[in-house]
RNA sequence: GCCCGAAUGGCGGAAUUGGUAGACGCGCUCGACUCAAAAUCGAGUUCUGCAAAGAGUGUGGGUUCGAGUCCCACUUCGGGCACCA
């Protein structure tokens, strides 16, 4: 800038509308396929199309972008994709609502978000976008069911399922919230025996769980530990019971050492299994029991204070420790769907069994001695063992690990028991009574059975011409009612036959989109193996908590599987995971009810994209909450406009040697560099934004009150602010790198590097204590001798006065040059 | 009940990992500029106290020359799971 140019005020207006344009014709952020240089994948969970993007898009696409941008300026070559979780059932809605098909709905809010996304300085690679509600996208999700099906990972089955009334549809355990409720509607849910699709996920639990060792330190504790929750593994023993009726029946426990407290047997009340086993004088009962169930909810149902109910099944089952007669109850405190559907009642060490005790009037066997004060019912508690005997072992006297270990040995020696691990984690029911998503691509013939279709006719694609009322659940998918679409050819013998009317659960589609992002165009197979494998796993994965568990733990699923399948040689999909906070406003999340929504385009209109962007990261740390009522988008745009300002006031012409510059501001901004450096690496990239500040702060009085504009260490200065601040605020920083004579863009500039040689100071503060307490402050060269430190710290008048009132120096520890600990008396 | 996480000024949050607590910002107070306001700039701002000084990082103990940081016990808040045998 010469000295005679007019000075203009900083307008976000005229800089965004200047490099919006710029970027999106310069390909700023397009990655070369001949880039060699070394390699980072970063990715923002794709969003769901529901509308223009809001404040919780914002800050987490902001900090997504930090960290690209920051690996960029690093020299790394930066996959940073951006594509749509384009199905689900909020465009079905909107289809019925506007008579349309729920393409309209999706597309024109997909246009929407994307010109948002454009606007606010998203360093993203267009060239990747991808949509999941695309036939070319849908098409390989069907290949992918296909591939699953072959090696027998996907499978229907017949089995109680969770059905929201409301929705019309079946949902997974992971889509059930709270005490029982749908997580889209909030309505209760209910149980319906459906014929069902599902993913053999419980295969894989060992894998999910032990590969989560990778994942320690670069994933939050918290997505890992609800992870392990979910996953539930849990250590026992299945023992087998013969029971009246020439049965055999299996439960699992995680006790097997109180198995000589078994007084009576227990089994699902809705399984299969109390069928088979009731008397017939005891059957009307059991019907009679199953009915009253169906009346309770399911929130009712799983209260724990509830009492226990429960029918006689009118067997009698064999204790194999005891050898007693155990009498056997169908109950609904027993789940069908854990373990065996059937437990053994140990009234004595389970308070749930003691209450059922209670309830029938059944014996009560301590083998586990209380300690003397207990007073409560069942003890779950360490203890010996005790009434745990019989003629061939004895228990007694034993801690509970050491009589699980020897109970199993003997029961595995009789052959009526086994070591087993359990788990929580059920299959994933995948299949959905909904429209708007990947048909499931198999088809159902009279003569042939299942047969899928055949992978050169994929994609199954939906009828592009259903709309509005053909939309509405029906409590089977609407395609269902669509004949022309249902009716086909059976691929295998040629008669007529029936496809598969229910659509895959969305989770599935954004199962494996980070793998599409390298190979989105691919029209030969999901993605080019050899591609996906030399960018992934991704390195640096940014999205919500409340996907902890489903989408993150889908994902790793589909990963392990497609590396058993070959298809990639990684198991874990990201190395590492950041959940961004929400955005709240007055300590609640915005919500239409409470009328606390704040709009993200009004925001931006009145403070512009970089302050909105600067105020989301300097706010708080990325994992935490932003509350929009405790920040100030206005003191951003404040802060932007000083730093602006110093670009401008530069004098000096670009390339000027820095090193005849002023040295304190020197030093300042060489530690800016450094500090920066390991906050970003650090992820604490709102320190880094209070690090830029003071930059300019300091740049700011060198030129009023120091050195002066033309000073070489100011146009440093300005220059690492505009390189850092580019992370955040990549408008002003472009302007600014502009203004000082570079070439746009300081997106691909290098990253400053700082010189040690002025990050060493020549004189330090040094504090000295007098035991522990800071009495005095001394300045002192940085390399003092300890000897030297010491001696002047003890020559201190105010030092001296406490060594003689505390009775003389007993101690000094002397760290040299920043402090010296006086310990008196 | 079980499992995670957190607690620092009026507010959001810093603290090189055991060595100056409160960086940076918001807000507030005072001042400069202005006829005035806005914008901008400057000074101050943990608490008590006129000051000297003292106290202080949820509570109570402990380790240490020295603790926001480490250990033990607890409290409160947030989140997850929960009749899972």
């Amino acid at each position: 800038m010469s000295e005679t140019a007019e000075k203009q005020s900083y307008d976000f207006r005229t800089i965004e509308a200047k490099w919006l344009p710029f970027w999106v014709q310069d390909g700023t952020f397009v990655v070369d396929p001949a880039d060699e240089r070394p390699q980072k994948y970063v990715c923002d969970m794709f969003p769901y199309p529901s509308g223009d993007l809001h404040m919780g898009h914002a800050e987490a696409f902001a900090i997504g972008d930090v960290a690209a941008r920051y690996a960029r300026l690093r020299g790394y070559n930066v996959l940073h994709p951006i594509g749509w979780d384009s199905f689900g059932l909020p465009a079905e809605n909107a289809a019925i609502k506007n008579n349309a098909h729920p393409a309209e709905w999706t597309y024109t809010n997909i246009e929407t978000q994307a010109a948002s996304f454009k606007r606010y300085g998203i360093s993203a690679d267009w060239s990747t976008r991808l949509h999941t509600s695309d036939p070319e996208y849908y098409r390989w999700t069907q290949w992918l069911f296909l591939k699953f099906y072959e090696q027998g990972l996907a499978y229907r089955k017949d089995s109680p399922v969770n059905w929201c009334p409301s929705c019309q549809t079946v949902l997974a355990n992971e889509q059930v919230v709270g005490e029982g409720v749908c997580d889209r509607c909030g309505t209760p849910v209910t149980k319906k025996a459906l014929n069902q699709w599902y993913f053999k996920i419980t295969d894989y639990a060992d894998r999910l769980l032990d590969d989560m060792d990778q994942l320690k330190g670069a994933w939050p504790e918290r997505v890992l530990a609800m992870q392990r929750n979910w996953i539930g593994r849990s250590e026992g023993a299945h023992v087998d019971f013969p029971v009246e009726g020439g049965h055999t029946v299996t439960v699992f426990t995680t006790r097997p050492d109180t198995i000589f407290g078994a007084t009576f047997f227990v089994v699902a009340a809705d399984a299969d299994l109390a069928a088979q086993l009731v008397t017939e004088e005891q059957r009307a009962a059991l019907e009679e029991y199953r009915e009253q169930l169906k009346s309770v909810s399911e929130i009712e149902r799983q209260s724990a204070d509830r009492k226990k109910t429960g029918v006689f099944l009118g067997v009698h089952a064999t204790n194999p420790a005891t050898g007693a007669k155990m009498p056997v109850y169908a109950t609904d405190y027993v789940l069908a769907d854990y373990g065996t559907g059937a437990v053994m009642g140990v009234p004595g060490q389970d308070q749930r069994d003691w209450e059922f005790a209670k309830a029938f009037d059944l014996p009560i066997v301590r083998t586990v001695q209380p300690p003397a004060e207990f007073e409560g019912e069942a003890f779950t508690g360490e203890g010996p063992a005790i009434n745990s005997a019989n003629s061939e072992i004895s228990l007694d006297g034993l801690e509970v690990e050491e009589a699980k270990a020897r109970i199993i040995d003997w029961l595995e020696s009789k052959g009526a028991g086994r070591a087993t691990t359990n788990y929580r984690l059920r299959d994933w029911l995948l299949s959905r009574q909904r429209f708007w998503g990947a048909p499931i691509p198999v088809i159902h013939c009279p003569d042939c059975g299942e047969v899928p279709v055949p992978e050169d006719q994929l994609p199954v694609q939906l009828p592009t011409e259903a709309k509005g009322e053909d939309l509405r659940p029906k409590g089977k998918s609407p395609l269902a009612g669509l004949n022309d679409w249902v009716t086909v050819d059976c691929p295998a013998c040629g008669a007529t036959a029936t496809r598969d009317t229910d659509t895959m659960d969305t989770f599935v589609d954004s199962s494996w989109y980070y793998l599409r992002y390298v190979d989105p165009k691919n029209t030969q197979a999901p993605f080019d193996v050899e591609k996906v494998n030399a960018r992934l796993p991704v390195d640096q994965y940014v999205g919500g908590v409340e996907h902890a568990i489903l989408h993150l733990l889908y994902s790793r699923f589909f990963t392990k599987v497609l590396y058993d399948m070959g298809l990639v040689n990684f198991t874990e999909p990201f190395k590492a995971l950041m959940n961004q906070g929400q955005v709240l406003n007055g300590g609640k999340a915005m919500s239409k009810s409470l009328g606390n929504g704040v709009d993200l385009a009004e925001q931006m209109d009145e403070y512009g994209v970089d302050a909105v962007r600067l105020t989301m990261v300097f706010a708080s740390p990325p994992a935490d909450d932003v509350d929009w009522a405790d920040v100030s988008p206005a003191a951003s745009q404040k802060f932007l406009g000083r730093a602006w300002r110093l670009a401008q006031d530069v004098t000096s012409a670009p390339g000027t040697d820095p090193a005849a510059g002023a040295a304190g501001l020197r030093a300042i901004t060489h530690r800016t560099i450094a500090d920066a450096q390991s906050l970003l690496d650090d992820q604490k990239y709102n320190v880094v934004i209070a690090r830029i500040m003071e930059l300019v702060n300091a740049a700011r009085k060198e030129i009023d009150s120091g050195a002066g504009a033309g000073d070489p260490a100011v146009r440093e200065a300005a220059e690492v602010t505009a390189q850092i601040l580019s992370l955040v605020a990549p408008y002003t920083a472009e302007d600014m790198w502009q203004m000082l004579g570079h070439d746009p863009s300081v997106a691909n500039s290098a990253w400053p590097a700082y010189e040690e040689s002025l990050l060493v100071e020549d004189t330090v503060t040094a504090v000295v204590q007098v035991k522990g307490k800071l009495r005095d402050k001394l300045e002192v060269p940085a390399d003092i001798s300890a000897e030297d430190l010491e001696a002047q710290a003890l020559a201190l008048p105010k030092i001296q006065r406490y060594i003689e009132e505390d009775g003389g120096v007993r101690k000094v520890i002397v760290r040299a040059p920043k402090l010296v600990n006086v310990v008196t008396g």
